[in-house]
DNA sequence: TTCTAGATTTGGATCAATCCAAAAATACCT
DNA sequence: AGGTATTTTTGGATTGATCCAAATCTAGAA
């Protein structure tokens, strides 16, 4: 709550006030009170509350960008999400956003709206801002190599969600494999054989892994009928891939689809085409957004945890920094199924909830 | 897609590139570099070519850091919303992004979550990072005061959405009391004449505009019965104050809610007790979000354009930076009654669009 | 008391740019 | 050609902190 104005002590003209002028008022060097500044133990204690009394008598303010110059490091890191808009990408943040207080470090934000000509531009500033790191979730389309690329800058890099390239790499995201394999279970038991997958493009891992998950799966419980089918995963494509795909000859029981925007569209499709969600067809979102326990019927959801992710990747971008050398790290959130009404089995009893739990591989 | 990794010619040992280096590969000094990297119109043709040769060749980067230390300003900005999982402050966040990204600048984001105390500690940052400006959507509680401090700081400020204290102020929002008197409008010409209004707290102006619009309009059209419901602004709020709302006698025929977010819960709410959303009782929400057109029904919404005011808002703070002392400026843009079918009447013609425009005033 | 190890403190150099006033180069006009 | 006006370039000072090696000041041991 410092709310000072101006300083009681008359300053000298307009200039701001320095480290210079605390050591003048307190009668000590410059060098001791950036030791007090830094809160360094080599300071007596004598020293340090003389110090601090001037600092706040004259209304101090530090100066990070001089900091910065000489020193080594900004407390400064550059975010690139491609679309903030979404509420998914919102709760990330606000995970990265909470974490990165708490080291007292501050993050440039920047919503690359999935074009690398955008991100690729906001990285080079980032780079002239000296920030100490990136935490990246790739543009559709980003080239391999950006990763050399940035390790060539040496500028830390953490992916999220998304990833590009081989490992090693620092990464942060969930188990969307896990997650479909859970949803693809939870169908199985309720006595589904025909279940469909909606939704995702190639380009991206985390599509990649869902499609991976949900074939898998399906080998898994020996089902014969697979049916995917790509397309954009928003609320619209939803209503209007569940439409094409209801009038196939068999058509499925049940839809997971990549998040639960699509589902939402899905449920409404179903709705128009005077179908019942979760009677006529099961649906089954991923994301478990806060919207899911209050739509009409309540969406069963995997739950990836944008929030948790957040924190995680903020988390490893910080361990990076510390130790630019140290062994790359891979935090995988487990998924956990939600279960609700979409699927027609409110009464069905939940499985065993797998807690949230990091694997971590170097 | 400056993808150079190290330079072609040697670099003397490990330091990064600085402009004495540019200045002697070109056979110029210092200073010209410096301007030439300004842009700036004093360097002749030739001279400016052969240093740009020589940026290129040497894969120099800007140090924005140093150039901010003696130099006059930073090219950041420090944003702070209070909800970014909130899908409206993202898409508001988007506009500002886009905004700044074309004048080169680069922004700050921090989410206060409400609380003043997280709101100063980060202003308190970013007058040690030096921003040439801040975006501030108010924290709930935020004491009148802090305008004046952050004017003590020389800190310019633009105001979004809420603001605190008295004119004149920089400020960018949406015209919240005629919105609301638009909806109250098309209601009446629907034939309704018991409207109720859900949501919203009174420490914000943003509530407060929307109450004022509310008993004007009531006033108005000469309407005796007036229901205005305090709460959270929120699906679940939606959904919980319905109910109470529609066992009251007697009850209101159509309400309007403080967000869409309200009135998807309220729809619900409504679908839970067995009666129908446009039919026993219209809705009308606030924002116009995008998953307004694909609720069931289809919301009618009062449209206040989260880009542009973002947008906006941007633009003010740009200008204020380059003329710290113009004339303060508002920016309130006219929202727009979007109509689908949550007042029953689809078929209804649409009112004369009132366009976008903004309001100066100083 | 004297010496030494350990704890504190310090000044000068440094980081990489911009500002500014003055110098140098060029153009223009009798 | 000579002198003035204009354009272009320049070096030194400056910005505000950190780094680092050396100086100073304790306290404890001999």
């Amino acid at each position: 709550m410092t709310q000072d104005t101006a300083p009681a002590s008359s300053r000298r003209e307009s200039g701001s006030v320095t480290l210079q002028d605390i050591a003048a008022h307190a009668g000590v060097s410059r060098s001791t009170v950036s030791l007090v500044l830094r809160e360094s133990p080599l300071v007596a204690d004598r020293t340090r509350i003389k110090v601090q009394a001037a600092i706040k008598e004259l209304g101090y303010v530090y100066n990070r960008g001089a900091a910065a110059l000489r020193g080594s490091h900004t407390a400064t890191l550059g975010v690139v999400v491609y679309d903030i808009a979404n509420p998914f990408f919102g709760a990330m943040v606000a995970g990265i956003d909470a974490a990165l207080n708490r080291e007292g470090y501050v993050s440039f934000l920047a919503n690359s709206e999935d074009s690398p000509e955008r991100q690729q531009r906001f990285l080079e500033r980032m780079r002239e801002h000296r920030v100490d790191g990136i935490l990246l979730c790739p543009a559709e389309g980003t080239p391999a190599s950006l990763i050399d690329t940035l390790a060539s800058w040496s500028l830390p890099c953490v992916q999220v969600l998304r990833h590009i390239g081989e490992p090693p790499f620092d990464y942060a995201s969930s188990d969307f494999a896990r997650g479909v394999h859970q949803a693809v279970g939870h169908l199985v038991k309720l006595g589904h054989r025909r279940i469909a997958f909606l939704g995702g493009h190639a380009q991206h891992s985390a599509t990649q892994e869902r499609w991976q998950g949900y074939s898998d799966a399906l080998a898994h419980h020996d089902l014969g009928y697979q049916r995917l089918v790509r397309g954009q995963v928003t609320r619209r494509a939803g209503l209007e891939l569940i439409e094409t795909l209801m009038q196939e000859t068999p058509r499925p029981t049940a839809v997971i689809c990549h998040n639960d925007l699509m589902a939402f569209g899905a449920m409404l499709g179903l709705k128009r085409m005077g179908l019942t969600p979760g009677v006529d067809c099961a649906v089954i979102g991923t994301d478990d957004v806060e919207e899911a326990a209050l739509s009409d019927p309540a969406l069963t959801s995997v739950a990836t945890h944008p929030y948790a992710i957040g924190e995680e990747a903020a988390r490893l971008a910080l361990r990076r920094i510390a130790d630019p050398n140290g062994a790359r790290e891979q935090v995988v959130l487990a998924p956990r199924l939600q279960i609700r009404e979409s699927c027609g089995s409110a009464s069905q009893a939940t499985p065993p909830a797998s807690p949230i739990t990091s694997d971590s591989t170097t």
